[in-house]
RNA sequence: GCGGGAGUGGCUCAGUGGUAGAGCGUCGCCUUGCCAAGGCGAAUGUCGCGAGUUCGAAUCUCGUCUUCCGCUCCA
């Protein structure tokens, strides 16, 4: 049986997965901490996610570029001007509006408030006695800017530094460093930079769970080829974003495609991918044409060419960009609301499991010494040894049906159980995690047992 | 920002003015020997924070913070 949200949101807590932000001082809305099983997860994601794009794909170039950047950035890609709102509430009926909205709808389009400063829309509101939509009298509170930059500060006083932002996506790093990327790695076009990394928006909308953050981290990764080219491969990247989902164990009857209905500015064509979460239907990736505008862009406002040289024609253009966006805090909580559930056993009894596959699993294997006496000696050999190749979990307390389960709630695949044959043989019981089987298996066959689920 | 709930061991909660509790979980010992068994024992709390009322506050009053749900918002 699936879990609901809030059981999902407790289990994190209760064994590790995710801990809420600054917990100890009443948390912080909307940042959430990793645990360690959590930590692993999100590791052997990030390694899923740059094996298949960065390492498998011919033409594939990682980077690593910093949060903060020179704040013209931000202002050619531009987030500066749109990505802040004016905002008014009516005190009479507590309604809130976007005030340029108000103003453009009250002069009938006459005014085009886009051209007014704050205080200048404060004035026409007032002047003009602006009704409110709702209840139609005209008492607004001052404009508050709602900007979803983060802003911060460079330089020793408030005066004479720089005002700066931290970065509300990744993929402006990837632009205004594709020039050194083609350069240093003599790539000729088709070709594309993948990067992951933190990036931060100053949300006011409580998230459900990881899903919605103020600071959260992206896999993203940029494709540049010709113009003309660009259809065909918006369409490659489409069926590649639920590959990836698939390939974590995502069944495909939770995935769906869900094409933008309003496109933003720079964008030809955008998609996202959508998997169906406890609270419903919701984005993990996005699929963006964004043609050349923001190479365009760069180069209008760094005035440093951003022209490509096509060593075979010897023309010069701007490279099209098709842009595959995925947010790996999404990933991670897709996966683990995917895989925990209440699953009823055939004897009736019930078992809490994460049916993880096991490339993702926090814990590979866990080494469970049959009873603590005389068989601790031997278990900590067996786990110092398969610690030098996998993530393992180590046990002796409680009776071993307990430490199954204790394995099954977190996910991993295989326990290895010593016990006093152990010591006579040289083997040991392994036991999965979704079948409950058993196997006896020999110590020296424990590696490539557990590689063969792993790779399975 | 508005409206409504809620903050008591790790978790779930009881306790409505008089010595802070239970179950689960955790740890130790015994028992057990392959799917959450049992026994004994232990640890973990300035009852979100700050004032006030009172001989006395987890409990009443005010303030404040955080959080959850709905509305608003989400380039």
């Amino acid at each position: 049986m699936a879990k609901t949200m809030d059981e999902i949101v407790a289990h994190c807590k209760n064994t590790g997965f995710i801990f809420a932000g600054s917990e100890i001082y009443g948390g912080l809305a909307n940042s959430w901490d990793y645990g360690p099983l959590g930590v692993e997860l999100k590791n052997n994601i990030k390694k899923l996610w740059w094996e298949k794009f960065v390492q498998r794909r011919e033409n594939s170039y990682g980077i690593d570029c910093a949060i903060l950047m020179n704040p013209r950035v931000w202002e050619a890609s531009g987030h500066v001007a749109s990505f802040s709102d004016p905002l008014v509430d009516c005190k009479e009926c507590k309604a809130r509006f976007r005030a340029d909205n108000l103003i453009s709808d009250f002069s009938k389009g006459e005014v085009n408030a886009d051209l007014l400063t704050k205080e200048e829309m404060s004035d026409y509101l007032e002047k003009n006695h602006v009704p409110c939509p709702i209840c139609k009298k005209s008492n607004f509170t001052p404009i508050r800017e709602f900007n979803l930059l983060f802003q911060t500060h460079r330089g020793v006083t408030k005066e004479s530094g720089l005002d700066i932002y931290l970065r509300p996506e990744t993929a402006q790093g990837e632009y205004v460093n594709f020039l050194n990327v083609q350069r240093t790695m003599r790539a000729k076009l088709p070709f594309g930079i993948g990067q992951i990394g933190k990036a931060f928006r100053n949300e006011i909308t409580p998230g459900n769970f990881t899903f919605r953050q103020i600071e959260f981290e992206q896999m993203e990764y940029q494709w540049l080829c010709h113009e003309g080219q660009d259809e065909k491969y918006y369409e490659e990247f489409k069926k590649a974003s639920k590959e990836f989902f698939l390939s974590m164990g995502i069944p495909e009857d939770k995935l769906r495609y869900h094409d933008h209905d309003k496109l933003a500015f720079y964008a030809k064509a955008a998609c996202d991918l959508q998997y169906k979460f406890p609270f419903g239907w919701d984005e993990v990736n996005g699929i963006h044409n964004r043609t050349n505008y923001d190479l365009t862009r760069h180069q209008e406002f760094s005035g440093k060419s951003m022209e490509y040289l096509d060593p075979v024609t010897n023309e010069k253009f701007i490279p099209y960009i098709i842009e595959n966006s995925y947010g790996l805090d999404r990933a991670i909580l897709a996966v683990i609301c995917n895989s925990y559930e209440s699953e009823e056993l055939k004897n009736g009894e019930v078992r809490e499991v994460m049916h993880i596959i096991p490339k993702l699993a926090p814990f590979k294997v866990a080494v469970l010494p049959l009873v603590k006496k005389d068989l601790s000696d031997k278990a900590h050999e067996i786990f110092e040894n398969l610690s030098k190749d996998f993530r393992v979990a180590y046990d002796e307390t409680g009776s071993i049906g307990k430490r199954y389960r204790r394995q099954d709630q977190i996910g991993t695949p295989l326990c290895v159980t010593i016990d006093y044959e152990t010591l006579e043989t040289q083997t040991v019981t392994i036991r999965d995690r979704d079948s409950m089987k058993q196997d006896r298996i020999k110590i020296s066959e424990l590696k490539d047992y557990i590689n063969n689920i792993i790779n399975k």
